[in-house]
DNA sequence: TAACGCCTTTACTGGTGAGTATACTAGTCA
DNA sequence: TGACTAGTATACTCACCAGTAAAGGCGTTA
């Protein structure tokens, strides 16, 4: 069941005959990002901690040196791919002064984000997998980027340049358009994330320009 | 862990004190649609036979007499969604004869599936949890609502009414937008699905038009 | 009312997977 | 060279859960 070559060991700082003088950091996030290929490829249920440590070259007690147990694991995949989603609405490019032009530079980092390891475990993973205080901060992090989006269309009709409509659905289906991106887009899939991010933002902005 | 109001079983042909005369076929249903609600609270995973039996006022091995295993229990809560939005996009109302207005009527049929019960199922449910053959089932199902969405995108840029998008792009992110509702709808939310169906067409329309 | 068959239950099996106790090994510092 | 420590592996435990065997009611029909 476990094919080999599945979130190859190649990156794994723990390659048998690689260079060992090799930092905890290093392979704790190692360990992340091939636990969120995992995922991605197989679910998160359906991915047993056997099948991390075997895809990393290790065992099973060594994953518990550098993580406390399955949920932080996913709970890490979740938050490293939302940080580049925040980062992206709180610190648009200093040219993107327009609400237009934020809201582009959100798209694109958006779709940088969904395009990633972690898109998947961003998307998919469910808050009935973690406990309540990770779950919470999820909710928190979630309700964080609606808002912003909510935020970035009514700037953009208060100034004029976007059409009245409804902030919430608008936001809703803005999201659900870009979060759906992990259930079609594959690595070797013919889009780079920028060519799709631009296709995305044309869709919108002719869709929500006042003009 | 199972709080005995969740997917209450006061639905239940089995209800101890009610009418003992039904048909298996009622209680197949019963089963699989207890089913659908519970996936959708709790997930998939996190849900057991146990579980579902519970909440049907029921133990495990009578599931078994009305379904073949738990696969088929979630294959079901699936097509029975996928149907409705099939149907909306193969037979629309006879006067919906421009792109347009085959647009709207799949729009609110699909709005309809992915608000019902099965919304969570057909969304979230993941084809590595099926065997071969009904995953297969459900790719090839998903493949046709896919395309008939780009007909109709294609359909209303050759007539004149919408603007020349890249069909696939479009496809993707109705389908996204759409099927995002899950995750932000409650039956007892303030928007029911028509108005809902209403909202996003109205967005959708502004978008594509060409006027 | 007796016998048949459908439905349901009680009580199990077998497998899987998260998490751990303990022993081993290889670098590091005195 | 001889502890000491960090990292890894072997070999478990324990709980949970899908699925099943076998036996007990209960309605129906003759």
């Amino acid at each position: 069941m476990t094919s080999p070559d599945s979130a190859s060991p190649a990156d794994s700082p723990w390659k048998p005959s690689g260079d060992r003088a090799r930092d905890r950091a290093m392979k704790r996030d190692a360990v992340i990002r091939a636990a969120a290929r995992l995922f991605r490829e197989r679910g998160y249920h359906r991915t047993s901690l056997d099948d991390l440590a075997t895809a990393l070259n290790v065992t099973k007690p060594t994953l518990y040196r550098y993580v406390e147990n399955k949920e932080e694991i996913l709970f890490e995949c979740f938050r490293l791919g939302v940080e580049r989603i925040l980062a992206a609405l709180h610190s648009p490019p200093p040219e993107a002064t327009t609400a237009r032009e934020r809201l582009r530079a959100l798209v694109v980092g958006y779709v940088g984000a969904i395009t990633s390891e972690f898109g998947w475990c961003m998307v998919r993973a469910e808050d009935q997998d973690l406990g309540q205080e990770m779950s919470q901060a999820i909710k928190a992090a979630k309700t964080e980027i609606d808002r912003g989006i909510r935020r970035l269309v009514r700037d953009g009709i208060d100034d004029g340049t976007f059409r009245a409509h409804d902030p919430k659905m608008v936001a809703f289906a803005l999201a659900g358009a870009l979060n759906w991106i992990t259930h079609w887009h594959r690595e070797d899939a013919a889009l780079t994330p920028d060519e799709i991010a631009d296709r995305f933002f044309a869709l919108f902005d002719v869709g929500l320009s006042a003009t």
